[in-house]
This record gives C-alpha cells, sequence and structure tokens, in this order.
DNA sequence: CTTATCAGTCTCCTAAAGAGACTTTATGGT
DNA sequence: ACCATAAAGTCTCTTTAGGAGACTGATAAG
C-alpha cells in the first residue's frame, strides 16, 4: 500500500502537510530561505540522499513552491522560492519559536533580529483582526459553506462523540 | 539504514521536526486539539492503520508532548496536551492559514473566529518586541553562545558560499 | 586531451507504513 | 454464569520510501 496521502480531507492542515509533510521538505525550504539555492549545496549542508533530494525538489517545483532559475551556461538550475514558497516562512517561523523553548531550552543556538526593530525576537501569532496573542483555545473553528454538505455533517458528528 | 534523524543539527526546525515531522504526527495533534483524545476516535478520524498510531501516540508521549489520562476503571487512556503539546498550537495555525490561501484559495473548509474580539480571524505571525509584522527577510539570524564553535564555522562557511 | 565538477540516475538494501487478523481486559445484557 | 460487544492494542504480511554509494552525461578548467 501507498503511504496514505491527505489530498482528500476537507482540512487545511491536512493539504498543507501532505505537500510540505515529508521527511526532509521543511528542511530543505529552510536552507533555500537562508540562501542555499543549489542541489550540491543542499548535498552536503543538509546530508541528504541524491535521490531523496532530487524527488523533494521534483514535487516542490511542481507544487510551484519553488522555481528553477538556470545558472551559468547550459542546463544548470538553482531553486528558488516563488510566492506560495516564501509564505511557508511563518510555518518555519513558528517550529523554530517551539524548538528554541522546548528543545534548546530558551537556549537557541541562532539569533534572530528584526530589521526594523533592531531587536532580538521571538515570533509570535495574532488575530489578523484585533491584533492580540492567539492561540487554539481562543478561537472557535466552524464548518464554512466551502466545506462539502457530507463533509459538514461527518464533521458535527465527531464533535458530538468528542463531547458526550 | 535507518531514516537520518535531524537530532544532531543545530537547528531549532531540524529539532522540532525531528520530533513532530513524522507522517501523521502534527495530524494527530491537530485532532487532540479539536478535542478527539482516544484511540478508537484518532482511528475513526484520521484514517491512520493502528500500528502507526500506536507508535506516534507512544513517542508523545514520550517526548512529553501528549500525557496519558485514565478513564473508566482499569487501564484505558485518553490522550491530553500537555503544556509543551499545547504550544504547537501556532504551527497549526500557521499551516491552516498556508492551506487556506494556497490549497483552499481563500474559501477554506474551515473558518476560524477569535472569542475575544467575535471577528472571522487568520493567524498572523508578528515580532515578539515591536508587534509588527515579521517574515523571513525581515530577520537576521546569527549563531549565539549557545552553538558549539566548530558549528558556528560551518554555519559562517557555508553562509559564504551561498553568497559567493 | 585529460581531469574535475555539477546535477542527476540507477541499483541494492533496510526501515517504515498499510491492511487486517488476533489478543486481552472490561463491560452489558439475559 | 454465559455470551456478545467494545476498546486498545499486538502481530504478521506485503508494499513503499529512504539511505549509501556507484555510475552517467554535460560542461568547464588546466
Amino acid at each position: 500500500m501507498k503511504r496514505t496521502d491527505f489530498s482528500d480531507m476537507h482540512c487545511s492542515i491536512a493539504q498543507a502537510l501532505n505537500i510540505v509533510g515529508e521527511w526532509w521538505t521543511l528542511l530543505i525550504l529552510r536552507d533555500v530561505f537562508i540562501g542555499n539555492h543549489r542541489f550540491s549545496g543542499l548535498l552536503d549542508s543538509l546530508g541528504i540522499s541524491r535521490k531523496v533530494l532530487t524527488d523533494r525538489l521534483e514535487t516542490l517545483v511542481a507544487e510551484g513552491i519553488l522555481k528553477q532559475v538556470p545558472y551559468d551556461t547550459g542546463n544548470r538550475f538553482e531553486y528558488h522560492l516563488t510566492q506560495k514558497g516564501y509564505e511557508l516562512g511563518p510555518v518555519l517561523l513558528t517550529l523554530i519559536a517551539w524548538g528554541d523553548k522546548w528543545v534548546f531550552k530558551n537556549q537557541p543556538p541562532i539569533e534572530l533580529t528584526h530589521k526594523a526593530c533592531n531587536q532580538i525576537t521571538s515570533p509570535q501569532v495574532v488575530c489578523s483582526e484585533c491584533g492580540e496573542p492567539v492561540s487554539f483555545r481562543d478561537l472557535i473553528g466552524e464548518p464554512s459553506r466551502h466545506m462539502p454538505e457530507d463533509a459538514q455533517q461527518r464533521w458535527k458528528k465527531l464533535k458530538e462523540d468528542h463531547t458526550s
């Protein structure tokens, strides 16, 4: 059996993970974010196998998260972020914040300085509307009209099971 | 060969992914966040295999992200979030924001309402110090004194390679 | 004209994931 | 007491994914 794919789940987390949730994928993107754009550079920096790196770059390009940019003459490409890829930045930032606190016990190996205010910062998640910090318990999730009817029914049923 | 583990990388992203980056792990946590705390509930809701669910729950408990809470008499347990687990909320929220926009084209299957301001919200990442929105290009990352000397050297060398 | 480098393929082998049968412990009904 | 049901795992079998490293083809450098 193939590994279960999440693409028929009516859930943005599942959809996102179906694309960037494979082993190595977010680490590759981290490197591209930092400025490591080439096959050999990624190989050296990550210690990933050639086969898997090839495969991941292919799917990231196919998904429109990375784009190939030619360099030198001939068919050599660098891998650069598209807008879709760049907007995965917040995911990486929240992973950093969690790892800094819970794995490195607030002694992070890398310090982030915010250029605008010139202070050492830790990314924080806030409500887009009122600007206050939010976490899960501050939010209520409800199926929207964009979720198919049958999925809405299942969602409600599961919710009831949990609370009973 | 075992799958490469990331735990000797001096990077919070790698450390975080080494714990929660396996297939299924973040989806399981999503379900627990929503209130699905039991083995059978997770099985039904996710369509995961028993073996993998058992394995993931084990490592999440071992890592202190979930804790077992007895229910009924006898050795039956629910799985609940610890503080360490709860603080993975921001990671899930940024994945939701990305999936809502880039997979569902701004027609998200689930709408999040912020209890405090009673508005439909989309999580946003800001600087902890000045409160302004941040993304990767607004930040400078530099090795801190907590990164071992040799790792700092490698980091600087890779940086130079990228810019040359 | 040889050597080196980069970006991939290709092959071989091990580990992880999926399907589903089986086990253990506890409860519910008659 | 007896049988059926259910929850929460285990176990086995098979397929797929990942790791190590040799090999290829195209360009550049000496």
